[in-house]
DNA sequence: ACAAATAACGAAATCGGTTTCACGACTGTT
DNA sequence: AACAGTCGTGAAACCGATTTCGTTATTTGT
């Protein structure tokens, strides 16, 4: 058996051309939207086009371009970072804007930690029109593809603070601030915080976020109350038994993550202190886990399919040659039962 | 500030052939693997053309072969299934088989409810070479790709029993089976289950070998101890301190996934009642959350990136006209300190 | 040794749109 | 009334790789 190819039978430009009365130049003029063609002629070709049921071929059109009509959408190949639903979810965004405005996401899973990269090279070949790049935690691949002239959008901060690669974020600053900030008004003394992962920004800017809060409260950070720790359940969990240790009157712990804090919650019952009488807890993310969890974690949210849906539009804008556009999107506290 | 197109100045076939002094379609010959050329042009293509750094134009290549090297990847737009982590790591297995054989997967996150579709339409224009299908509800849409001629498969059985669409997935039946025969062989007499939706196959698929491992065991299966949940934390706790009720002698939990048994296991410690001691769990999954939830969940691990894998080889092999192969990747149980 | 088959290769057509260019038909200006 | 300038249009070139077809060498068969 051998499969015939996809389409049945597709109509070109040659058969609207004939069936319509007209050249191919005049129908390319008419599907393209160009005002200059005489209405007749106009309905003629568009009703010849309905009447074939026709559809572009998208090869053809970017062989005479250039212009592909995909964006890859990068993702690094790490364990971690591919179970992490979070990406799923941007994806989603991303696509979602594509679809309606005829553009494609080609995903590519694949390391970027190797220095020359066989991304660069696939990207490099006009395969696709622009990249979306996903959490990267060197900006050595992304630099190289930009510098090669293709037009590039990162989710999440570049390291490099004077990069000028246009990118798309949560605030994370402010949302370390809201929730540290929100501890205070409910009464906390002294906060506590487990952080992210310090090498990734988001780990950088939800401390950062806690600092301000206590400068701006006009308080005194305190070293001792920043534990380092990885996202992890594990990390958090000691780490957070360690605090209480060394410092019994912790009232509030802000954690970067919801996995952490829960860690946190059960290393403070573990003590048999309450949960949020004696100490108050935040998270970070409005994980699922979050609102399944008992007691249901007080946490902020971020729009993770805003992330995906502004990426793409920024993307959309770079291709038109407009001025790229940084975003940067606000996160909401989301108050349950642990503060 | 005009965006230049990304390739700086590609090199096409006409200046291989004019530096190797041989003509375009030797050129195409060497480059397509034909054997037929003479060894020494041969060489002095491949050397003109790693001279040039030639990558080759896919929109071309589609033009003239009518294959485009892209394969649609679609996911079905609901929220649920966006936030499931399961997603990303499929897409990464498939991804990475992928690039390794020159094709790329095109992301489509699209609502698959609709009877008729924009994805069909997108489908149907010969804009890619195949469709692999993440988990569907209904079956419709994808025959309706399948019966255009296009190559599809699909990951997650399908629900119309004598459907011939090439699919892979998961063993769920074995898996169940496996989960309750573990119980079964740890000495437990009445194990009780928490089934997933039942409208998705996986769901139907674990309830099944739960069935199974109780006729190969010689025993009955009790009704009674069947609790239809929804994948969800809320009902599977509901449900399982209802069983309890009902049943005060179970020893033994099989839940559908790691989340109902995490569910479980709250409602047997709320009920004063010891896992393992009093009553084994069982979950699915080896999410992360049974790595880290304490007590460690003992769980059915179902080998995801494989899935990915397996669904992009089985692709691979219907584009060069192979017969469908029907994949169901082994489970795995995880022993921890539930069950 | 001569016809016939075969091998290696290049010229040109092809895929389906886009774009340049040239031409005829108008319009508007002196 | 003669001229330049516009407008609408079609013929043809073009994008880059593939493929058919025909030509020229070379080999094989008798």
């Amino acid at each position: 058996m051998t499969l015939t190819p996809a389409a049945p039978s597709r109509s070109t430009y040659a058969e609207i051309a004939s069936k319509a009365g007209v050249s191919k130049a005049t129908v390319s003029r008419v599907l393209n939207g160009d005002e200059r063609v005489h209405p007749d002629r106009t309905a003629a070709v568009i009703a010849a086009a309905e009447g074939l049921g026709y559809r572009p071929n998208r090869a053809a059109r970017a062989l005479s371009t250039g212009r592909t009509g995909l964006v890859a959408v990068v993702i690094d190949d790490e364990p971690t970072a591919l179970s992490d639903p979070f990406w799923g979810v941007v994806l989603a965004g991303i696509s979602r804007v594509f679809l309606a405005n005829d553009l494609h996401s080609l995903l590519m899973v694949t390391p970027l930690g190797s220095p020359d990269g066989a991304i660069a090279h696939y990207l490099e070949g006009g395969e696709v029109d622009g990249a979306i790049f996903l959490q990267v935690h060197k900006d050595e691949v992304i630099k190289k593809v930009a510098e090669q002239g293709l037009p590039v959008v990162l989710i999440g901060r570049p390291f490099d603070e004077d990069s000028d690669i246009p990118f798309v974020d949560t605030d994370n600053v402010g949302g370390g601030h809201q929730a540290t900030k929100y501890l205070f008004d409910r009464g906390c003394k002294q906060v506590a915080t487990l952080t992210g992962d310090l090498e990734a920004s988001a780990g950088q800017d939800r401390l950062a976020g806690y600092k301000q809060a206590h400068l701006d409260a006009g308080r005194e950070v305190n070293e001792g109350l920043i534990a380092q720790a990885n996202w992890t359940f594990e990390s958090a969990k000691i780490l957070t038994l360690r605090l209480l240790a060394k410092n019994p009157d912790i009232d509030g712990i802000f954690a970067a993550n919801d996995i952490m804090a829960i860690a946190a919650i059960a290393a403070i019952q573990e003590r048999g202190r309450r949960v949020p009488d004696d100490i108050a807890v935040v998270g970070f993310d409005d994980s699922l886990l979050s609102q399944t969890h008992r007691p249901a974690i007080t946490t902020v949210r971020q729009d993770i399919i805003g992330l995906g849906v502004a990426a793409a539009e920024t993307m959309i804008g770079l291709l038109q040659d407009h001025e790229p556009k940084i975003d940067v999107l606000a996160t909401e506290i989301m108050i349950r039962e642990t503060a």
